[in-house]
DNA sequence: CTGGGGATGGGGCCC
DNA sequence: GGGGCCCCATCCCCA
């Protein structure tokens, strides 16, 4: 007994699945494109992606083997298993076709392109060259192979998932684990600099993780072919850029070397049961981009944004502390309830499809973006307006760089402006994952490798890794015992600073 | 159950 | 752009 058309009714979910971004764990990275998918597919159908997706939830195509077009068919046809209409489909796309299909190691499609050009009296000798046959695989580091690289090196030589793979079985010591990893983040910081330099528009902008955050206008953002209906809000923004790869070899998240799995993975020898109860890790968990972005998960709280939820979930407590300018839901409305897939992170309301969701996202005006986060601003708001928030002048007229705001006086120009920035109520950086705004570029650069797990600084002794370097020097008086802050009143001492502060509290609060 | 301490994550801000 | 520091929030452990 069998059914008939089991295979090609499961093919079609998985592809409906994917067009509403429903239980995509995978965010496949093309130049300006992104493109969502589920793990299983693409490791079934490709070698290449196959050695990656385990490790990566982000993952960065080389664009000079594969554009966000040919991707797109590429993608079509591993769901489909069909390619786009013929007219669509020139010698020459599928040209292109056939070096995306070698460089990604689609067997089935290269064959397929092959055959077709064969039947147009073509030579696919140019492209050949990139066939899985001829071992060029991609390097399974994932750093991409490119035209050159034929290497067959074994996908477990890779330096990056061998890395992964050896720090969590402990094979390695936990401080050489640390260092590999870092210079494997810094490696691929480096790639992102490169890359951006590669940006076709001049304006690349390398965000430090491997990713261009160029601006794009809106209708260009949402003009990009498959992007996640995360990017798309975050491309609703005035000042939207759209999560854009640096033509890089497939860099992916792995700028991380691959964190540990899980929270146990990292457990430091003792300080605590797990780093962090909360939070696992700051990894792209496979779905968090679903769940958080789409409101799909809503097991996981409400994420990033704070939409809905009412808080909970690992990041709820951040909801107290953040300053989202654009994060309260519409009354009423429950992100990612129901058909409502794709949400708008500014207002919270939710579509049934991405082209609604696009449709409605312009109707954002960029006055939106700029409502006062707090209404004691608004008398600053009128000020910020008209001068800060448009242009900061350089303030040489006043004697002591004084802030047109708080009168706060700064030692020279460049340090009013940086400061008059902090009374801006707009918030010209966005993270393109959740939406977040910020004052500055720094910041949301640190902010969103929260979001890829990009983790540079390891403790040589227990492996733990962290975000900031200063985190790791405050971590590791964990492990020397240093207590360098000591309480004036009551001679306790302790291992930070913030504590000590903390504690100070505890003396001077009225309890 | 509660409060204090230890430890960590994230954002703002300044240098 | 990155480093450093501060602050807030939170979680876990333990007395």
């Amino acid at each position: 007994m069998e059914q008939q058309n089991h295979s090609k009714q499961l093919l079609l979910q998985l592809n409906q699945q994917r067009a509403k971004g429903y239980l995509c764990d995978v965010i496949i990275v093309v130049e300006n494109a992104l493109f969502r998918a589920h793990k299983n597919v693409l490791a079934a159908s490709s070698v290449y992606f196959k050695s990656l997706v385990p490790h990566d939830n982000l993952i960065n195509l080389d664009t000079e083997m594969v554009s966000p077009s040919i991707f797109r068919q590429v993608l079509d046809f591993i769901y489909t298993g069909r390619l786009s209409s013929s007219d669509s489909v020139s010698d020459h796309s599928i040209s292109s076709l056939l070096i995306a299909a070698s460089y990604l190691q689609l067997t089935e499609l290269a064959a397929l392109c092959r055959r077709k050009l064969k039947h147009n009296g073509q030579t696919p000798s140019s492209s050949n060259k990139m066939t899985p046959s001829s071992s060029t695989s991609p390097t399974s580091n994932g750093h991409t192979p490119g035209p050159l690289c034929l290497s067959s090196t074994p996908l477990h030589n890779h330096q990056h998932h061998n890395n992964h793979s050896g720090s969590k079985k402990g094979s390695q010591r936990p401080g050489q684990e640390g260092r590999l990893r870092e210079d494997l983040s810094e490696k691929v910081f480096i790639s992102g600099s490169r890359c951006a330099s590669l940006s076709p528009s001049g304006e690349g902008r390398s965000n430090g993780l491997g990713l261009d955050l160029s601006k794009r206008s809106p209708s260009e953002s949402t003009a990009t072919e498959e992007v996640s209906p995360s990017s798309l809000l975050q491309s609703s923004s005035p000042h939207s850029s759209s999560l854009s790869p640096t033509p890089t070899p497939p860099t992916t998240s792995s700028a991380k070397p691959e964190p540990p799995k899980t929270s146990t993975d990292l457990q430091p020898r003792a300080p605590r049961k797990r780093p962090r109860g909360d939070k696992v890790t700051p990894e792209l968990e496979d779905g968090e981009v679903d769940g958080e972005e789409n409101g799909l998960d809503q097991s996981e709280g409400s994420g990033h944004s704070g939409r809905g939820g009412g808080g909970g979930g690992r990041k709820g407590r951040r909801n107290g502390n953040t300053n989202y300018i654009y994060r309260q839901p519409q009354p009423g409305f429950e992100p990612g309830v129901g058909d409502n897939l794709y949400v708008c992170i500014p207002c919270g309301k939710g579509f049934p499809s991405s082209e609604q969701l696009n449709a409605h996202v312009d109707t954002h005006t960029h006055d939106q973006l700029y409502l006062k986060d707090e209404e004691e601003e608004e008398e600053e708001e009128e000020e910020c307006d008209d001068s800060a928030s448009k242009e900061v002048k350089p303030d040489a007229e006043e004697p002591g760089h004084l802030c047109t705001v708080c009168s706060k006086s700064c030692k020279d120009a460049t340090s009013l402006r940086q400061h008059e920035k902090s009374h801006w109520l707009n918030r010209p950086f966005p993270c393109n994952i959740c939406g977040k705004l910020f004052t500055q570029r720094g910041t949301m650069t640190r902010h969103m490798r929260s979001h890829l797990g990009l983790k540079p600084f390891a403790c040589e002794e227990c492996g733990m890794r962290f975000t900031r370097q200063y985190r790791l020097a405050e971590h590791m008086r964990v492990h020397s015992g240093e207590k360098p802050y000591e309480c004036q009143l009551c001679g306790g001492k302790f291992t930070q600073q913030r504590n000590l502060l903390s504690h100070m509290r505890m003396h001077t609060s009225p309890s």
